[in-house]
DNA sequence: CGCGTTCCTTGAACCGGTTCAAGAACCACG
DNA sequence: CGTGGTTCTTGAACCGGTTCAAGGAACGCG
């Protein structure tokens, strides 16, 4: 696809935050976007440099990631397309506090504050879906903080693992594959565990017969024993 | 004070969240208010119960905590007077993923749903209040998540302790005590330490001649080199 | 004042997870 | 096809922090 193909007005429709609006709202918010490809490796933006929008992964991988004064490496989230982030930066006023970089070509469209401030203004609506939004990601941060203080390394990859597993599944023990969007380094990271730890815990799970490692596809033989292991 | 004598329009005037009310809308507010006493250990609500307002502390403390399958417990926040909490559980319209318990007698407020989102109907100024605070929550959240991750735990606690520093403390070296709101227990929980632990970190800092303890006043005799302590 | 209770401290043994050091497998690219 | 560079795995040594078990200090209460 070309960068100039891209239709932004139809892509917001497709955003939770934006789905209600009439196509003419739709094209004076496009108005105030811009759309970026980016290739692997390349910053989005760095800790301390100021907010002025907000952005939406279209196609792509985005990691957003801490760095401790000694350079340790800390992912907090890993975006996927059709996730925004950033959001909630814009109504703090300050400059960013994690730095976003590009995990892969990614196509990447970002939402100028000015744009989001006066949609605020003018519909109620959309307010009641920027707050939505931004609890939600911080039930997701709460959950985060949980999972790191009360679970062992092991709980949490299998917790990985199981995050979006079909609700049935779990029930019958319906196999089915789980495949990894970045690197192991990287998803490591994300939950808080060494690359070596990380891959240490993922071969225990495969000796004990409850998942097949294939690269990057993880085949969940047994969800409801997966889900058990570990537990008293 | 006596409870029926607390003037919750006049309370209100003195949150951020609510400052730019004229006192008629204080009092259409205030009617969507319930004021309750609660005794230490009394609960204010309990992990899956439904939410349908979310709390402002006036007086005393208020810990949130998330308790783990085996009854272990994991400070996520504490909640001290002016400060508010479960805000953004509005704004998902899920039950409470979080406990939460008064650490001491304290004086509650609690404000409707139904209020604020009818507030948030009216006047956009207070959807972005909204926005800010539950913004910078997200924000302190983030903070945590970082910390756990990237320092260890003599880290943490030496942040804990300078966390409010007067900034220019720092640089003149200006002995100031930090009062433990709560238990070391508790403040060791927030930090996801055991409370040997941090027992053992905060007497290993005395010992290096850095702060002096007594009881829950934390003396800081030299902030600078305090905040050196335990880097390159 | 004495007494139980909760909170804090201390020390020793232990363990989950990290670090370090290699090597193996898998790219992407010429 | 090599071939150089990431990414992943494996094993051994190590360490920050936990657990367990006691004892001590402070506090509310009768």
């Amino acid at each position: 696809m070309e960068l100039s193909d891209f239709n932004i007005p139809r892509f917001l429709a497709t955003q939770a935050l934006f789905s209600h609006l009439s196509p003419e709202e739709l094209t004076r918010i496009a108005a105030g976007c811009t759309v970026r490809r980016l290739a692997k490796g390349d910053t989005v933006f760095r800790y301390g440099e100021p907010c002025n929008e907000f952005h939406v992964v279209v196609l792509g991988q985005v990691k957003l990631f801490a760095l401790s004064p000694m350079g340790q490496e800390k992912v907090i989230e890993l975006i996927s397309p059709g996730q925004s982030f950033a959001e909630a930066l814009m109504f703090t006023g300050k400059p960013y506090i994690l730095n976003a970089q590009a995990l892969s070509s990614t196509l990447l469209l970002s939402v100028s504050k000015q744009v989001i401030l006066n949609e605020i203004q003018l519909d109620p609506r959309f307010s009641m879906r920027m707050l939505a939004g931004i609890s939600r990601r911080l039930h997701g941060l709460v959950h985060d903080i949980e999972s790191g203080a009360l679970h062992s390394g092991m709980q949490r990859v299998i917790g990985y693992l199981l995050r979006d597993t079909p609700p049935d599944a779990t029930a019958d023990n319906t196999p089915y594959t789980v495949s990894l969007p970045v690197s192991k380094g990287t998803i490591a990271s994300r939950l808080s565990l060494t690359p070596e730890y990380f891959s240490k815990v993922l071969h225990e799970l495969e000796a004990a017969g409850l998942i097949r490692i294939d690269k990057r596809d993880i085949l969940i033989l047994n969800p409801a024993s997966l889900a058990r292991h570990g537990m008293p």
